[in-house]
DNA sequence: ACTAGAAGTAACCAAATGGTTACTTATACG
DNA sequence: CGTATAAGTAACCATTTGGTTACTTCTAGT
């Protein structure tokens, strides 16, 4: 995955109402742009951009259905970022703040 | 983890100046601001800035010694989110698109 | 005591984000 | 055909973000 498509997807996630339609969305797969703004306080308008920046993250699809649009999420790009960091990390989870805990005794030791 | 928490880990890692923050962080154990800040091109001020942004998500801890400040990578936050939507997507790993594999072929029915 | 170097703060600026209202387009249906 | 409804676009505004330069504070070392 592209740098540019990974800040696409966690800035998709960094929100809390985008990660409340991600929710709603895969417990109602199929469900419309306004079948998901009902589950919103703010204007449609407002739930649209945030629906339209999770798809261009890639997580969620939709498809044109007549004059509705249906939606379904993708795990596809959350599946990538975790084969990648366990990759990247896998030698750092065992002991994930080794390196911060040998310092901290270090500093006892003074 | 509360969804405030969230928002800082993931808007902290949608940034590639970030992400390559933590990796030579990952990668010197204990370096200091000015070790990081060597990396980019941007000022020293602008890296500071970015550490402060991991620091605050709790993706970064650091120690004062002496003037300088000693960084390590907090792999914590990381694992949190990587059990949480686990948890929560679990039945959908095995078949990520079912939901839009089903809609596609009702689709081609037609 | 003095100086140099690491870190932090303040003020500023341009661009991106998150929301709004008003308007437009397309489709279903009586 | 005409109308109501789902979706999308445009323009706008306030706030946040991501960077800068200039200045300040603290500490190490001579």
């Amino acid at each position: 995955m592209k740098e540019k498509q990974l800040d696409l997807v966690f800035q998709a996630l960094a929100s809390e109402a985008r990660r409340y339609v991600m929710d709603v969305v895969r417990d109602s797969p199929g469900c419309t742009v306004a079948d998901v703004s009902l589950h919103f306080e703010m204007s449609r308008i407002g739930v649209l951009k945030h629906i339209n920046c999770l798809e261009n993250a890639g997580l969620i699809v939709s498809l044109k259905n007549g004059r509705e649009r249906q939606l379904y999420v993708n795990l596809a790009p959350l599946q990538v970022i975790h084969e990648r960091w366990s990759d990247q990390y896998r030698s750092f989870w065992a002991s994930r703040l080794t390196g911060l805990k040998r310092a901290v005794e270090q500093a006892e030791e003074k």
